[in-house]
DNA sequence: GCGGACTGCTTACCT
DNA sequence: ACAGGTAAGCAGTCCGCG
């Protein structure tokens, strides 16, 4: 391995190991404070692990903070890998599967363990062996043959949970051990600490939470495959085309394109002064280059360097017989790691949806470099008309830097504010940085509960255990293809609606599942004095007598988040750049909050159990009826009302107050004033209204007009009324406002009857959510499209690609924009139709009317 | 053979 | 591979109609 990773040989030397039993031995012999904060020596960060199946033994990964590197630790405990069985020893003993891989059995040994489900402690048998593989992995593997319990854990995370390991968190190396080290906190953090002195484990969090992220050492990394002809993508498990390009940037400033000069080109470098530029004239050498420069980082940040960029280099350098220069990057299925550090695929980090929704709350849309360096970094890739044949060796490069310099910014930004992301995270769920950028929050969750499962010494229920504990659905879902029902909507009242409030319950699910103690094993749960207490309206009853593990950890990181890290994030008294980190960590709490209860209420989730999702929604349901009834009661009128917030027309300040005391009073739920409305006004449609909010911002909510389908011009039509609107403060207003819009809608008729606006404005852009042949019961519109392009183009159209489409006036209805060569085919009534049934959810509560049809239409014949 | 009523599919949104 | 509820447009089908 490389000449950074200087302890390697301190740990490969250690090859006798002894076996080690106990499970629960520290990794950490003693805690130690560092003697001076200035000196970093040795401080480290967990942030990566990996079997290693030569050695057959866990490494850690720690980034050094002082030498910016990565630290390679292996395992020193004899650490194995293991399953559970509830057979006992002696008829396992004799099992014909346990007898096969007899020569790779560690030992069998009688544990015991708690079982949740049942509430009891039970005698498991622990299988130990030698290789993860012969538990799982295989089709030979152990857990394919008898029944395991904790079979399908991966083997370095099982080790970091037995290890009492985290990651993110600082360790301090010393000896050949990694001590857990106890790092200086700020004041306000200590004030907490010492506040929660009596809660241990609130205070491990706090202290985990609020150690800082290091700034990181990393390299962005793009490749560029010389493909001849333009008609194929270089496709990595076929890796018959040359690698050409490498661009580098770093956070140490470096700034260099690698070539491989295939053509013998004279590159002109006039003038470019963004990056240097190192030829080579073979693609060897270019890759013995490149991997040397890649390994001096301990991380390398790619966009889709997971199946395209990383996977290219590790199987082109094998087709050309050059194996050796890249045996460090490990391709698994879906991912390609490298020995020497960590690699992060922001594509598959951008894709997540809880990143995508919640922590970057919907900025970008479109998961292409492209579009996320446009919206959070505000640089885009270079435009390609032509293709690699027909540009000089100089465009490309300036082509291909640039993609480096998009990822290297998405990495960047914000002071690595993804990498901030991405290592609190890590904390929190206890995963490898690496598969935190890569899997998604079920997996997040799921992990943390696994440990949380280990710590309690709790056996992890089969999913058929849960499931067999029985327990029916009560409410038939209104939604067809739902497992259960979910939350009401109530129908809003039509019309314009001024000083409107609206009151929502604070983290509803979340709190629910605190409060009411819901958790898989405490609904319905197995002791007889429990089962009066009911969910009302349903057979379903809570425990009374333990805590549920869902119901605690989910109260737990809510608390930290509301009592602490929310408070930290405004404490003045601490730096800027650490209010935002700890708004940060606010905020990546939220996500995993806000994700519980759907990870719980998921069919594929290994803790599911449909009862206890179901009593979620049902006690959510009587949250907000009885908060709304309330609201009645103090003679609020309720205009509105959707899962966990409701919409109040001109209250009383102390009605309000009220009616806050008393929910919390009698539901022990939080009642927050979420926002307060000039105006809104509400269609007979639920989910769909639009408001300004007391600070005069306009609030847009479901309306076609906002959805990104929308062809542009009715968007911006749809936007111009909403501004007439925006300044309405009185009703008086809203009559002069009326007439203006009329004008601004018949103009826009016009203008699409003579078919007068930019043809990329009529684009209708739909995504496509699966592959062009799956769609067989019916052809929707943008799937027609997706085809003709398909078909004159010969481009494969892949799912998660925008279908950009006009609707014509020819026999298919549609076609696709790229295809559109006159506006003549361009179906005006169909447009003027769609702009009015767009129109129609604004206009209609207004009383502004549309009289005459389509064709006899004539401006002076609309009227108020 | 045609058109309206209806159902189902698909997407994008809200909480 | 986090949930359910709602709106809207269109595709496809059924049914009545001398």
């Amino acid at each position: 391995m490389g000449e950074l990773i200087n302890w390697i040989q301190y740990t490969k030397e250690d090859k006798g190991y002894q076996r080690n039993t106990s499970q629960n031995e520290d990794y950490i012999k003693d805690k130690q404070t560092p003697s001076n904060k200035a000196d970093k020596d040795g401080l480290l960060i967990l942030i990566s692990a990996d079997y290693d199946p030569e050695e057959k033994k866990t490494f850690l990964k720690f980034y050094d903070i002082k030498k910016k590197n990565i630290a390679v630790l292996y395992d020193k405990l004899g650490h194995k890998p293991y399953a559970f069985s509830k057979e006992n020893i002696e008829k396992l003993k004799n099992n014909e599967h346990i007898l096969r891989i007899s020569k790779r059995l560690v030992g069998l040994e009688e544990v015991v363990k708690h079982d949740p489900i049942t509430d009891s402690d039970i005698h498991v048998t622990k299988i130990i062996v030698e290789d993860p593989l012969v538990i799982g992995g295989t089709a030979a593997s152990l857990r394919n043959h008898i029944k395991l319990w904790e079979a399908d854990i991966k083997y370095y995370a099982n080790y970091l949970f037995d290890s009492n390991l985290n990651v993110g968190k600082h360790y301090l190396y010393t000896n050949g051990w990694v001590k857990e080290v106890e790092v200086e906190h700020e004041e306000p953090v200590r004030k907490y600490i010492k506040k929660y002195s009596s809660e241990p484990l609130l205070v491990e969090w706090i202290k985990l939470l609020s150690e800082e992220v290091p700034e990181y050492r990393m390299l962005a990394v793009d490749i560029e495959v010389y493909v001849p002809d333009q008609t194929r993508m270089p496709q990595p498990e076929n890796p018959r085309d040359p690698i050409f390009v490498f661009s580098l940037r770093g956070t140490d400033g470096l700034k260099k394109v690698l070539i491989y000069n295939l053509r013998e080109e004279k590159i002109d470098k006039e003038g470019i002064n963004e990056f240097s530029i190192e030829e080579f004239k073979d693609e060897r050498e270019l890759i013995s280059r490149a991997m040397e420069i890649m390994r001096k980082y301990p991380i390398i940040v790619t966009f889709n360097g997971d199946n395209f960029d990383m996977r290219y280099i590790r199987r082109r350098a094998e087709y050309i017989n050059f194996r050796e220069t890249v045996k460090d990057i490990r391709l698994g299925r879906n991912d390609a790691r490298i020995d020497w550090g960590v690699h992060i695929d922001l594509y598959r980090f951008f894709k997540n949806v809880s990143i995508k929704n919640y922590a970057f709350s919907g900025k970008y849309d479109e998961i292409t470099l492209n579009g996320i360096g446009k919206s959070l970094v505000s640089l885009e890739k270079i435009e390609l008309d032509k293709s690699f044949d027909e540009m000089t060796l100089r465009e490309i490069c300036i082509y291909s830097f640039r993609d480096a310099e998009i990822t290297f910014r998405l990495a960047n930004f914000n002071n690595q504010l993804v990498m901030k992301l991405i290592t609190i995270i890590g904390r929190i769920a206890n995963m490898t940085l690496d598969d935190v950028c890569r899997l998604s929050v079920s997996n997040w969750i799921r992990n943390r509960m696994i440990d949380l499962h280990r710590k309690k010494n709790y056996i992890i229920p089969l999913q058929e255990e849960i499931k067999n504990k029985g327990g029916e659905r009560h409410f038939e879902p209104v939604t067809k293809g739902k497992k259960y029902k979910g939350a009401i909507v109530v129908s809003p009242k039509s019309g314009v609606h001024f000083n409107v409030y609206v009151l929502d319950i604070a983290s509803l699910y979340p709190s629910i599942m605190k409060e009411y103690n819901i958790s898989y094993e405490t609904v319905n749960c197995p002791h007889p004095e429990c089962r009066g207490n009911l969910v009302k309206g349903t057979k379903t009853y809570i425990c009374k007598k333990q805590k549920g593990i869902v119901s605690e950890f989910v109260g737990l990181i809510r608390d930290i988040r509301v009592n602490i890290f929310k408070k930290l994030a405004k404490d003045k008294s601490l730096s800027k750049d650490k209010r935002e980190f700890f708004n940060v960590v606010q905020n990546t709490l939220k996500v995993f909050i806000n994700a519980i209860y759907g990870v719980f209420g998921s069919e594929e989730f290994f803790l599911f159990y449909l009862p206890a999702a179901e009593a979620v929604t049902t006690l959510g349901r009587h949250a907000i009826e009885e908060s709304i009834s309330e609201a009645e009661n103090l003679g609020l009128e309720v205009i509105y009302g959707d899962t966990d917030s409701f919409f109040i027309k001109d209250p009383r300040q102390e009605a309000i107050e009220a009616l806050i005391k008393k929910v919390s009073k009698k539901l022990k739920l939080q009642l927050e004033i979420d926002k307060i409305y000039r105006y809104v006004v509400f269609s007979q449609r639920k989910k769909n209204y639009f408001g300004v909010l007391s600070d005069g911002t306009l609030d847009v909510k479901g309306l076609v007009g906002k959805k990104s389908s929308t062809p542009e011009y009715i968007k911006r039509v749809f936007y111009r009324i909403l501004e007439e609107l925006r300044h309405i403060t009185t009703q008086e207003e809203f009559e002069k406002a009326k007439k203006k819009i009329t004008n601004i809608i018949m103009e826009a008729e016009e203008k699409l009857r003579k078919r007068d606006v930019d043809i990329e404005d009529l684009a209708l852009a739909v995504t496509l959510t699966k592959p062009l042949k799956s769609y067989t019961k019916t052809t929707p519109q943008h799937v027609k499209a997706a085809r003709l392009i398909e078909l004159s183009t010969g481009r494969k159209i892949l799912p998660g690609s925008v279908i950009k489409y006009v609707k014509t006036v020819d026999q298919n209805g549609v076609k696709p924009m790229e295809l559109i060569r006159n506006r003549k085919e361009i179906d005006a009534n169909k447009y003027i139709e769609l702009l009015w049934s767009t129109l129609t959810q604004i206009v209609d509560v207004l009383e502004i009317e549309r009289v005459a049809t389509a064709k006899s239409r004539r401006l002076d014949q609309y009227f108020l």
